[in-house]
DNA sequence: ACTTGACATGCAACCGGTTGCATGAAAGTC
DNA sequence: GACTTTCATGCAACCGGTTGCATGTCAAGT
């Protein structure tokens, strides 16, 4: 009996101890009852501050840490909010998910990560294996169907970006502004001819920027060719240079900052000068200032995306209200090093 | 008391709805007790397979989720682990991400991701936050102390990326394997004065880099001088240029492949001719060809680190068992087109 | 026919907190 | 000095599962 007791009583407190602290270790130690201790923690007004004072002391010599899953079953919210995306490896995507987590540490929130790899069905069975665990979720450029976003903004709190579904509140990034003024800069350096090198056929966003340099070139008098890239990527638009040339044009604005380089790197094969002899933008600025010379580029405000996002979603949670909200993210142009005006001569 | 009846009641049903259905109510409509909802869901083989039956069919109807907040509670265990890396916006680092990810779908486990920032107290704070709700946690390139990491390995089961701590399960990026290969090919092509472009001086594979190049360089009789680059960045490789061809050395091994494309661009802007005039090696690979001309680098091998960690981590949680793993990657050479005989002439 | 054991199921305690309500003491009012 | 109000604290139910043990049933063993 007596060895019974030992191991199994000295046993069962060495568990305790590695696994944790709990309340009602505070309470005794403290001589006060449980709730109190919670309270101290949560609604520590509803104390004298002395009590305070003295269950905050004992929790601390005792290494006390409120048990987040305990807490979360009790008040049905665990401080948690989903990210997911198409593709983490895509530089477009990480600076998003950076300032996402940013803002939701602001409030104490982790992030949940999902990559879904391109594929509706991944982002399916994401969306429900987090739905239990988090309070809200972010989807980055779904790839589901209308209807299957709108069957999980009714399970729970959902904040699109890049997806424009009615009732569901959505932060857009519009990249026709600054591919216009990318035109409008063209222009001004005396461009008359100018490349689209476009990117993937069913992509939202290619669509959305032809659209745009094709209106902004029609007002501005200026010739537009398309040239395929197929893909969004640096090979392609290696590839795509000698259809560029052969277009005549002085000019080029690439579907994104990848295909841009890929040119930039084409051209510099050739012994095609940029700027001097060629005029080169990109889209997204997701090189930042790494390629030599310096790539011009539409902005993509991923950052802001991001932060808006989680800190609209965190604003859902809290006022449990189910906004409709549409934030739409204007671009403009970043100038670098990539353009110059046609005909200019070194001193 | 009929309103209150029923105004009180169809809320409460309603809010029972929207919240969720519970394994009471599931219990209630198959006339079976809690328990045997729970086993039916958890260990089937306990009940009849009638009842197991009957038991999923009225889950089904009902729209019966097992909730994961409240089994966590009682279990302890709630299949998430965390990832905390040090700058998700480093190339190098999102593939490795995707990898750990995809290796923890495998086992319904999902990830946390947490992002530092380069900086140890936000790593200790990220761990500490995460420290409840995630069973175990893969640090990746770890910033902090080898107290601090032995401190928190105390506290939950703990797997390292390219860190070496005695006692820790780790996976390690063994990079000087293909750093020695690169100081041997910038031999054999004559350069008898390297300069080694550091990283991060809290970085192991810092330290394990500069090693390499000295071990190599001395066996080869090659000079040797260090240049800092202060952190992985282009900008910071960027700056470093002066620096570098201040040495008067022919050729540079950089830390990463960011920085090498600074001192690229660098070079470039100093009109110095990359191969021609001086040859660099990047390290970690994850530009792939992109710069011009294309960078020679080491291999890096993030992949498999991601997935090998998720995985020891995963088999540490299920066997509970501490095992003291250490995986070590080889890495290689992989040659492009940034490296030339030293004083070779085009024809 | 009676015991024995295997098996299916239920009961109730437990995980670690939160929270509505009850209680009792101190302070304020007339 | 009796009566209300205010405030700090405790009690106990609850969140939604899991699990050790008890119970009941039915078939096999003798």
């Amino acid at each position: 009996m007596v060895i019974g007791f030992k191991s199994g009583k000295y046993l069962e407190t060495m568990i305790k101890r590695a696994k944790g602290v709990t309340i009602s270790q505070v309470a005794d130690a403290a001589g006060v009852a449980r709730s109190s201790v919670s309270r101290a923690f949560t609604r520590p007004d509803m104390l004298s501050p002395e009590t305070v004072d003295r269950i905050m002391k004992v929790a601390e010599t005792l290494g006390y840490v409120p048990n987040h899953t305990a807490r979360a079953l009790s008040t049905g919210r665990h401080g948690n909010i989903g990210l997911i995306v198409p593709d983490i490896a895509n530089p477009f995507f990480p600076p998003l998910i950076q300032a996402g987590q940013l803002e939701a540490d602001r409030s104490d929130f982790c992030i949940f990560l999902g990559n879904t790899e391109e594929s509706p069905k991944q982002e399916d069975k994401l969306v429900g294996r987090f739905a239990g665990q988090v309070e809200g979720i972010v989807l980055v450029s779904s790839r589901l169907s209308d209807e299957r976003i709108r069957a999980h903004a009714a399970q729970l709190p959902l904040v699109l970006i890049n997806r424009d579904v009615d009732g569901i509140p959505r932060v857009l990034i519009d990249s026709s502004s600054g591919v216009r003024q990318a035109v409008e800069h063209l222009a001004e350096l005396g461009h008359r001819k100018i490349v689209y090198v476009s990117g993937p056929a069913n992509s939202w966003s290619n669509k959305q920027r032809r659209t745009a340099i094709r209106s902004a070139a029609s007002s501005l008098k200026v010739d537009i060719e398309t040239v395929p890239a197929v893909l969004a990527s640096y090979t392609s638009g290696r590839n795509a240079v000698s259809a560029i040339l052969a277009t005549g044009a002085t000019a080029a604005v690439a579907f994104d900052d990848l295909t841009a380089q890929g040119v930039l790197a084409g051209l510099a094969e050739k012994k095609v000068s940029v700027p001097r002899d060629f005029s080169l933008i990109g889209c997204d600025d997701v090189l930042g200032a790494v390629t030599y010379p310096a790539l011009t580029s539409v902005s993509n405000r991923s950052v802001e995306a991001g932060r808006v996002a989680v800190s609209l979603l965190i604003e859902m949670l809290q006022s449990n209200g189910i906004r409709d909200a549409r934030y739409v993210l204007q671009t403009h142009l970043v100038m670098r090093e990539t353009t110059m005006a046609l005909g200019y001569l070194a001193p």
